[in-house]
DNA sequence: CTGAAAGCGCTTACAG
DNA sequence: CTGAAAGCGCTTACAG
């Protein structure tokens, strides 16, 4: 038995007795030959375990190797588990799926810190989520198409939900009940980690950083139109969108004396607010009565239950879909603002 | 100004006056030329806009991509977010990130049917779940390592956890508080697909098609040594583990008249078991005392909300880090079975 | 419709 | 420690 090396398209070649260029035509442009001979090869090439063009020669020859990278900038485990980037990553899957092309999947916070090698493998990238730090953006190839997710790389596509203008709806909904003692907890919106109460000594990003400053921004125009000092509403800050980081911050706050105790929570995501609510279940607060809650996202989980959330829904989906194409170039590259939608649920009726 | 060509190993090699090798080996193999020459080399590289070996050449020189494929047998929708599926991505993200490999994602539910071409760029493959259909591994290269998490192929390595004993715990937990009217509610089990009550017309998968099968020999053994025939239990089939598929099956359950109405369900996952405890507290009944409900899997939803999920718990982190491993080369081959854990929560106490 | 030949950008024995 | 050279497996003008 001879070494079981894989056959390569040159060995069947010649098995047949026709050139490399027919088999690879046979394989890749069926116009090239005649329909008998393609047959003919694309049978024994079965028949012989030739299972197709390798694709990493392919890759180098042609330049192109169908495959996207999707670098996201938080731990592979929290994206994977979050709902938001989840659904984001649904959108491109269906549209590369749909073009024949697959998806690499890296994250930002690698071990090394660098974007491993092998990522430039792909023939574009999608990042999500603001980078740590630019540095990784400069490891990528240049002259390979980009487009930014949620957050904005000078000169590069980029695709964005309408932050501000849906913070401003869901806050102006929810300052029309005159909530004596509202409050905002934000995420990830210091300068520094703080997971906790927001105080004077504490910097905020700027909106070209993070979109979470884009929200605040809404919910502020909506206290400042009810008259509303923004600095006397407190803020917390949250530093991952996890129950297991933001539960503390949210039982500092329901723990307050009854007389200190916001009344509304302006959150701004469903993990949040979920939290907040299921907290405050869990200590007899009634929801909305006590205390009212709305999130941000839209996501399942804060659907499917009673009360359900009242929150913005992002169509985080159709935002995957919108930057694949563009990464395939099925849309020029362009800023991209997609729109947002108030739901009405029942813990800010 | 010069035609924006990226600049290749060559050219940089011979704008410095060395040899093609001793780039290489500048960026491969530290130990073959003098730190200072390295250093030189790499500076330079950097200025000149030379980010590294190209993948692609790399990948087809040394016949490794660094790259391995995972190839979910749902759709990439579905696994997303699926939070068992995103905890065995998260446990192979974890090993391979460590290793310097990046995530190839495919879906065994493609759209042409078949692994893209591109997917034999890769290392080797990690196959989760049931295939639709056989034919897609055939498609896989030959001679790469391949590991099979919650189902078998023959000669291969595999993953799982111990299915049989696990649910034969939880159901003995649950019969030890003696329901009148228990009952199953399984998770595509059946031959033909079916979204309800199984009748004696429905043919069930063996358990060399789907672990759900080892789950519902695990109830029927508890069944059996608690005097309870089988048969005599009523059983519903559920054909997709999200909320939207279930509620309407578990609406059917609940909605029956209080004297046939089941006072124990037993789930084959939290997806089901928490679509199950929504419905029955949108309904006024009360969990745990109207009705007792354990799921499988224990996933994070059921355990951060009041009543917790009494549930198994499997670690689906530990099963992807454990296919990663055997993948890398980081341990041998072989079938893992993994343990479970019995979770007691209120919902069943 | 078919074939001979160049070359994609690397890595790696091997010789010096 | 360094360099010349072969070759990984393909695709693609191009000539016939």
């Amino acid at each position: 038995m001879t070494p079981p090396r894989r056959i390569t398209l040159k060995d069947l070649a010649a098995q047949l007795g026709v050139s490399t260029a027919t088999v690879s035509n046979a394989f890749n442009r069926p116009d090239q030959l005649s329909p008998k001979l393609r047959e003919h090869i694309l049978h024994e090439a079965r028949l012989r375990g030739y299972q197709g063009p390798d694709a990493k020669a392919r890759s180098l020859r042609t330049g192109r190797s169908q495959i996207v990278a999707v670098i996201l900038a938080e731990s592979l485990t929290y994206s994977l588990n979050d709902a938001v980037a989840s659904e984001l990553l649904s959108g491109i899957a269906e549209v590369l799926d749909a073009q024949g092309h697959t998806l690499l999947l890296l994250s930002g916070r690698q071990s090394p810190a660098r974007v491993p090698g092998s990522a430039s493998i792909a023939d574009g990238f999608i990042v999500y989520g603001l980078m740590p730090s630019l540095a990784m953006l400069a490891d990528l190839p240049a002259q390979r198409p980009l487009v930014a997710v949620d957050f904005d790389v000078e000169g590069q596509a980029s695709v964005h939900v309408d932050n501000e203008p849906a913070a401003y709806a869901i806050a102006r909904h929810a300052l029309g009940t005159s909530p004596k003692r509202p409050a905002v907890i934000n995420l990830r919106l210091t300068e520094q980690p703080c997971n906790g109460r927001i105080g004077p000594e504490h910097a905020l990003l700027s909106a070209d950083r993070t979109i979470t400053r884009a929200r605040l921004d809404g919910f502020q125009r909506a206290f400042a139109e009810h008259g509303i000092e923004p600095d006397d509403v407190p803020m917390w800050n949250i530093e991952e969108n996890t129950h297991e980081v933001c539960a503390p911050v949210i039982e500092e706050i329901l723990d307050l004396p009854d007389d200190e105790r916001p009344d509304l929570l302006l959150c701004m995501s469903d993990r949040i607010a979920l939290t907040a609510l299921i907290l405050a279940e869990a200590r007899g607060l009634r929801v909305p009565d006590d205390l009212r809650i709305t999130g941000f996202d839209g996501i399942a989980e804060g659907q499917y239950r009673a009360p359900r959330l009242t929150t913005v829904r992002q169509d985080s989906v159709e935002k995957g879909r919108v930057a694949a194409r563009m990464i395939l170039g099925l849309e020029p590259p362009s800023s991209r603002l997609l729109g947002t939608e108030l739901v009405i649920g029942e813990t800010c009726p």
